[in-house]
DNA sequence: GCCGTTTTCGGCCCGACTGTTTTCAGTCG
């Protein structure tokens, strides 16, 4: 049974919530909660790191003991410390922290005073009224409890490009009001994750009452969690909810830094600054009393000798290691693509036809597109048989010649089938500058036959480019299990390519799967998957996710010029 | 439990808001 790196997280998330009720140290529980964070963004699997020799000690956190309980856990699937640790708490008693409000003091307390171990015993406390009896305990706050034993939060989180629209309506109401001199969303959305669970708004403003006002006021907020004269947060009719920071001009960049993260990258610039005597915190960069830095993010990353690092990168991942000996990468831009590898028409599942989404594409600023349309498989999406797919051809010849600034390139995306076969014969498949592969059915394989099956598509005399590697969907399917390392040496070995599908529930390879693709020289494709004229846009999240992949503009196949990437695509040979 | 341009021991990020309290602990980000 294969041990991966979130079963590994999720075993380090479980005994810092038993530490917590127990009391222990804190900083022990936050070595734990930093292990289990540093194991989750791996993007190599640890069992392949312990396979190869390398030392686990090297990564951020990770001491002796931890590598210890690591091995045994992907040598074992359990953790002795974590089962000792569970016979000391009552089943049940760990899901109590995870309500809102809740925090291992007060489920002590409940339980010490009512003898509450679990959702079901503190539900019937609170209906008896029994709370109230509890020091610190209430009626706001077991009303909250109530209300969130009845309405489970469902924990989901959305897709940043949804959460963008939200954004950007209530960041342009925030920007009218009178004083405001900036307004950022900070948080996660800032440093690109592809879902957010919250936004989180910096204002710098000379007036920060009037800013509180409009932003309680907004007509789309439905409840206000909590308003100072500072801070406020508040949940929009969407479900989203927003927190709100207003600081003056001199502590915006401070602002800004802190309230983008993430956490793990604040603390490790925080205790830089400890070093340097430095005291660093939302207002500013300190010394004694005395405010260095803060107005911008530069100076914040001075204070502690760094320069500037890029939002995407900020996640203790090695990215302040990297700025400190000078080796940040250039991260790709938008401006940099100058093509895409995977664009859809009407001819298939697209809204546009061919001609509709190539002005589209110049439009973009883009020379060249791949038109691939779907295969036939199984009489789905319309997909072209070879009939239907010459005459395509013949009308993207007819395109061409009229001379346009924009040249398309012949392509198809192909099923590759349960046997890693694919589903147009080989000599359709020569005939075109490109053959995109792609995973459509077939998802839970397993994690051996699903490797195969991807290896021996990628054998194919004619393949170029593994679209959507994980096929997963955000929130909806998850990441097909496979070894995406292999996949990864594989490409490198055959020459092929992956994909960077910049939908916004795909985005997928993922921003450790970049890092992968990257450290092999597997050059990746940042494609729209284009079904109408305006995905062209989605070119923005895939660019945003691989430069959370480190990614450069030479790691990306799309930013070559027409002529290369035709050579590096276009695969006769075997 | 981790870690070292103060340290192999003794530190470990920091402040706002809430609900409950009569001065603050707990939670949250």
């Amino acid at each position: 049974m294969p041990v991966h790196n979130q079963d590994i997280a999720a075993i380090f998330d479980e005994i810092a919530d038993l530490l917590e009720l127990q009391q222990a140290n804190p900083f022990r529980i936050r070595a734990y909660r930093r292990a289990a964070q540093t194991v989750r963004s791996q993007p190599r699997e640890l069992a392949e790191r312990v396979a190869s020799g390398r030392a686990l000690q090297d990564l951020p956190g990770i001491g002796d003991d931890l590598a210890a309980k690591i091995v045994e856990i992907l040598g074992t699937g359990r953790c002795a410390a974590l089962d000792k640790l569970k016979r000391g708490v009552p089943e049940g008693l760990e899901d109590l922290l995870h309500l809102p409000g809740l925090g291992p003091a007060r489920v002590r307390l409940l339980r010490r005073e009512l003898g509450i171990t679990s959702l079901a015993r503190l539900r019937a406390a609170i209906e008896k009224g029994r709370l109230t009896e509890v020091r610190g305990f209430g009626p706001k706050l077991q009303a909250r409890l109530a209300e969130a034993i009845a309405n489970p939060v469902t924990g989901k989180r959305a897709l940043r490009a949804t959460a963008a629209r939200y954004a950007a309506s209530l960041v342009a109401q925030l920007q009218r009001v009178e004083g405001v001199e900036t307004v950022t969303v900070a948080g996660s959305f800032r440093r690109g994750s592809d879902t957010v669970g919250d936004l989180d708004l910096v204002v710098s403003s000379r007036r920060p009452a009037a800013v509180m006002k409009a932003f309680t006021g907004y007509d789309e907020v439905r409840a206000v969690l909590a308003a100072g004269d500072t801070r406020a947060s508040v949940r929009l009719a969407s479900g989203l909810q927003v927190d709100l920071r207003i600081v003056p001009r001199a502590s915006y960049g401070a602002a800004l830094h802190y309230f983008t993260g993430s956490k793990a990258h604040n603390i490790h610039v925080r205790r830089m600054g400890q070093r340097r005597k430095l005291k660093i915190n939302e207002y500013g960069v300190f010394r004694g009393r005395e405010q260095i830095a803060g107005e911008t993010e530069e100076s914040v990353f001075a204070s502690v000798g760094l320069p500037f690092i890029p939002p995407e990168l900020r996640e203790d991942n090695g990215e302040i290691e990297a700025a400190a000996g000078g080796r940040l990468p250039a991260l790709v831009e938008r401006a940099d693509l100058r093509g895409d590898l995977h664009v859809h028409t009407s001819a298939t599942d697209g809204t546009a036809t061919l001609t509709e989404m190539a002005r589209a594409a110049r439009a973009a600023g883009l020379q060249y597109i791949a038109c691939t349309d779907h295969s036939r498989y199984l009489g789905a999406y319309r997909g072209l048989d070879a009939g239907r797919l010459a005459a395509q051809l013949d009308e993207i010849d007819r395109l061409n010649a009229a001379g346009g600034r924009l040249t398309i390139l012949k392509g198809i995306e192909v099923d590759i089938l349960e046997d890693g076969s694919l589903a147009l014969p080989d000599d359709v498949l020569g005939r075109l500058d490109l053959v995109i592969g792609a995973v459509h059915g077939h998802f839970g394989l397993g994690r051996r036959r699903q490797a195969d099956r991807l290896l021996r598509a990628l054998d194919h005399p004619h393949f170029s480019i593994l679209a959507h590697p994980a096929a997963r969907l955000i929130g909806e399917r998850e990441p097909i299990d496979v070894d995406l390392e292999r996949v990864v040496r594989h490409c490198a070995q055959r020459g092929c390519f992956l994909e960077l599908n910049a939908q916004p529930q795909r985005l997928d390879l993922d921003d450790a799967g970049c890092r992968l693709a990257a450290e092999h020289g597997v050059l990746v494709s940042i494609a729209s998957d284009a079904h109408r004229p305006e995905d062209f846009a989605c070119l923005e999240w895939g660019v945003t996710q691989a430069r959370r992949g480190w990614l450069g503009a030479a790691n990306v196949l799309n930013t070559l010029p027409l002529a290369r990437a035709k050579e590096l695509l276009y695969r006769t040979m075997s």
